[in-house]
DNA sequence: AAGCCGTGGTT
DNA sequence: TAACCAAGGCT
């Protein structure tokens, strides 16, 4: 047979890959441990999202704010500018409710209890989880994608997911190790995002091949087998993109729930089949010849953008005006900032 | 409880 | 190029 923890974590103590939150085996060996404020902005950033996405802000949210009592303090619309372009902005409101209630209801740590973390805001079953492993060492199980194909594999388990996921939380509880918690939840994860890849597997340097059923039976590729998922259909809209004559910018916050929730951007239409104009002010406006493509997760938009310069003593009907130097592109979440470029490099010194 | 919620990299 | 996928949570 075969000890999966075991093999697993003498191969995360030579390849762990360094993160800027990531508390080196080697280390945590000689004593230090995690910073917990670290490794939840780090888990919760990392939802749906790759590592190579999340440096950068990681960085940057630690910089900005230290510690969670600094985060919790902070402005609401600054957390949501630093979070812009990374996505799913309700994790963003819920980063912010979640700083507050630990400082309010916690002292200002995070409790190191699975169930009391999960009921934190924006803390689910995957972060809870990881949160307590990773900055705590207790030993919960984690469960995100990653787990979830190296479980399909190392027992060759065909059931379609998400109908699985509770089978595969019991087999990855059993391999749970309960003398390195945290290093085996990274290791496990480690190992599905560099050699447990979703297309074509390492098999040929991954050390848990000598316990892999699929590997014994090839059937690595095919698993996890999965329910397929509807087709995503198309919608269009209109931004519209207005200066005042002082330069300053014609944008709108977003209502909190719903897309791009609390997110600063251009004014638009409803995104539908073919909807209404809905210009927010009078005026002669452009119609640019390129319009914006984006894909959210269950639709493709076609943007189109038109743009207008508006009276200094202009009354729009939506939005503020953000004055030329206050205004940065960077606040604005992706779309968005898709539209602010072809409206600037279309139209004429606007 | 299935649908909603971003974005960028890979294939 | 279009589909797939990523360290999911909320309603």
């Amino acid at each position: 047979m075969c000890d999966v923890s075991e093999a697993l974590l003498d191969w995360y103590d030579i390849h762990a890959r360094s993160m800027p939150w990531r508390v080196m085996p080697a280390d945590r060996k000689a004593g230090v441990r995690p910073d917990p404020y670290a490794v939840w902005l780090s888990e919760v950033m990392l939802q749906q999202t790759t590592v190579a996405a999340v440096r950068a802000y990681h960085s940057k949210f630690m910089a900005l704010w230290p510690t969670v009592s600094d985060l919790a303090a902070a402005e609401d619309a600054e957390v949501m500018a630093a979070w812009a372009g990374l996505g799913y902005y309700a994790r963003a409101r819920n980063l912010l409710k979640c700083a507050r209630a630990v400082v309010a209801d916690h002292g200002g740590r995070f409790p190191q209890d699975h169930d009391a973390l999960l009921k934190l805001p924006g803390i689910g079953p995957y972060t809870a989880a990881a949160v307590s492993a990773i900055a705590f060492d207790a030993p919960s199980t984690v469960l995100d994608g990653n787990v979830e194909r190296v479980m399909a594999r190392l027992h060759d388990d065909h059931t379609p997911l998400p109908a699985a996921k509770p089978v595969f939380m019991d087999y990855a509880r059993r391999h749970t190790s309960h003398s390195r918690p945290g290093d085996y939840a990274q290791a496990v994860m480690d190992l599905g995002a560099t050699i447990c890849t979703p297309k074509s597997p390492a098999c040929g340097i991954c050390p848990l091949r000598p316990c892999c059923a699929a590997h014994a039976a090839g059937t690595q590729a095919d698993l996890p087998k999965k329910t397929p998922k509807k087709p995503k259909p198309t919608r269009h809209g209109i931004a519209y993109v207005a200066r005042r004559a002082d330069g300053a910018w014609l944008l709108e916050t977003r209502p909190d729930t719903g897309l791009l929730g609390g997110m600063l951007g251009w004014p638009t239409t409803e995104w539908g089949d073919d909807p209404a104009p809905a210009e927010p002010a009078p005026a002669q406006w452009q119609t640019l010849n390129d319009a914006a493509r984006h894909t959210f997760t269950h639709f493709h938009l076609i943007l189109q953008v038109r743009t207008a310069w508006l009276a200094q003593d202009a009354r729009p009907s939506r939005g503020h005006f953000i004055t030329a130097e206050a205004f940065s592109p960077s606040a604005l979440p992706t779309v968005m900032q898709k539209a602010y470029t072809l409206a600037t490099a279309t139209l004429r010194p606007l």
